[in-house]
DNA sequence: TAGTTCAGTGCACGAGCGTACACTCAAAGT
DNA sequence: ACTTTGAGTGTACGCTCGTGCACTGAACTA
């Protein structure tokens, strides 16, 4: 992450590489924020470019095409995405329990990121073929993460892994949903925010009662 | 419906609204077809003309802007949604459980229906402001149809209102992705229909199973 | 039968698009 | 000190796009 070959020049290197690598990140910028107002697909080489404040040529040093630059829009969001759940199992006791923090993790990670997680929800059904696998393939690999989690939990812990995934989906599934409201929730409306809160609760609880239930009915 | 100002001309109406009508109802089949493969909002009036066989400026004729055209598809499509519930409260009892018919009539007629199934959970989070605030309206009145329904189902007839539109969400929500499998599926491939079949059978008795417990839990 | 209406035509326009090509000029390599 | 490299430039091309405007001719009206 550090290490330029020049030991100084702290404030802003010059070097041919991490020029090249602010460009990019430059570019990365413009497509995400001209993909939150237009959506990825109708946003042109010209308009990124534009905003990225390079010349329409520029681009192709860096991405062949707009589907490499949306993949690697993809790869950039999901880090976001792993970052929560690393974040909700740091310190899984601070709230009563896993359900609370997992409302207030989501919808105050999401607030942050809404540019990443609208990309997600946007694209998964809508990019071009190449974007939209991509997705798909990141998602099915997020359920599976969080299953290996969820299958530590009581309960749960005593379930076939078809099982635990099924559950996790529907978890994700949820999460995605609401992660969709977040994003579409007009700033500075902490009220709504709160019955976001409180729906995700109730229907996390909803679901772990079928939980409980399930695992008498099958154990 | 029918009355037509001339009595006969049972084959091809040749009459001015007729023709005009036809019109229309091959420009709203061209435009869900291009939205398939390239989605609604990649897709130009001038390729919609011609898939019509209609020249672009006649599109003017029927709809002001693409915009219109897309309200249009969205009501098209829910049409389509409503007929599937109707279809399932004909006979519930056809099947040995209400789950067992639903995801046998889901898979079934998302099958049928592919292009409005696929548009509605493409443009949801995708479309242009207006197509997607009137999916998600028209999503949220569905929730609440399906929730008078629930209703009268044991164990739910005793919640609040509520409680059954938070499980009817969270059934329409579930439906939803798994509508979005299928549109994704390619054909001809009976194993992995009943595989989501499956799936979707198994998550709705979770949630049943979860109704169950939530029931003694505040009643 | 003469006159009106209007769905569909044909043309023309300016604008934005992706991308090919030849270029410049600092940083990196020698 | 020199050459080489390659990120970014500027121009130019052939598309497709939405839309304005004057038109045609069959279905309707009186």
């Amino acid at each position: 992450m550090s290490g330029s070959p020049s030991p100084s020049a702290a404030r802003a290197d010059t070097s041919r590489q991490a020029q090249k690598e602010r460009t990019r990140e430059a570019i990365l910028a413009a497509a995400l924020e001209l993909s939150q107002t237009q959506g990825f697909a109708q946003t042109s080489l010209r308009q990124v470019a534009r905003q990225a404040g390079v010349v329409p040529t520029a681009f192709y040093r860096h991405f062949a095409a707009m589907d490499e630059l949306g993949l690697a829009l993809v790869e950039q969001s999901f880090g976001t995405l792993r970052a929560m759940i690393r974040d909700a199992q740091r310190d899984p006791e601070t709230f009563a329990d896993i359900i609370d923090a997992s409302a207030e993790i989501l919808v105050r990670v999401v607030k942050q990121n809404k540019a990443h997680f609208g990309f997600v929800a946007r694209e998964r059904n809508s990019g071009s073929e190449a974007v939209r696998q991509a997705i798909q393939r990141e998602l099915e690999l997020f359920i599976s993460e969080l299953a290996v989690v969820l299958a530590r939990l009581p309960h749960l812990d005593t379930w076939s892994a078809e099982d635990v995934k099924l559950a996790s989906g529907l978890f994700v599934r949820n999460m995605v949903y609401r992660a969709e409201q977040v994003v579409q929730m007009p700033d500075g409306r902490p009220d709504l925010e709160e019955e976001i809160k409180r729906k995700a609760r109730r229907e996390m609880r909803l679901i772990v009662l079928g939980f409980e239930k399930w695992d008498s009915h099958s154990g």
